[in-house]
DNA sequence: TCTGCACTCTGCTGTCGGCAGAACGCTGCA
DNA sequence: TGCAGCGTTCTGCCGACAGCAGAGTGCAGA
């Protein structure tokens, strides 16, 4: 019998194992989602709130955690509240099919 | 005229400065919130996060960025997805007195 | 082909997350 | 009064990482 190493465990990327995405990755969609609405670019966004245009773009994607400085920096930068932008973040994570299929009808 | 010195820039405690919260201390805001409705102590949201007593603290006080998975364990210590959380907290921020006391009613 | 845009990779460095031990402050109770 | 319980602060530690810059890649459209 050989001894099982477990893997190094991945970073979640909304991994199957877990029930619901990380924040910064809930966030990040959410600020992406924004930014395509107001139909600008990484770079002006970026520009505005001051960070550089990769990182913003690692924000995006829930590789980083950004700083909540950062976060209202670029929340700002998209004329939004910090919670404006949790308001928005918690409906969207809140709306997926549920994981076990049962369908929640509104209260 | 003598000069005047900047002092170091404090860090944030809901600044006047600031028109709203950063999200680390609004989030924290509403952790100890729950925490106290559940009648819990720090002691057993920690270990049942399985994070240290201070740390939660800090946390609680918005003295320190939790990481995205030490945010989810607390939340789910408390009972709680990430998206009720973003949630409640982003209801709790935008429901202070508006800035220039505009009296916001229920929709 | 070239340009624009988004993304990845690499490397860097100062900051800090998260911890542990110790101590402090406050409250309530025997 | 002394003590226990609870929360907080202080100090120090160290590995992780935020955030950056430069360089390169991939894709779409003109």
């Amino acid at each position: 019998m050989s001894t099982v190493v477990p893997l190094h465990r991945p970073v979640s990327s909304t991994s199957p194992a877990r029930a619901e995405p990380l924040w910064r990755e809930a966030v990040g969609t959410e600020l992406r989602r924004e930014r395509a609405e107001r139909a600008e670019r990484l770079v002006d966004v970026a520009d505005r709130a001051g960070v550089s245009v990769q990182y913003l773009s690692e924000i995006e994607r829930g590789r980083k955690e950004a700083s909540s400085e950062v976060l209202a920096a670029v929340a700002g930068a998209l004329d939004l509240t910090v919670a404006e932008l949790a308001g928005r973040t918690s409906t969207r994570l809140g709306r997926p099919s549920a994981p076990n299929g049962t369908v929640r009808l509104a209260a």
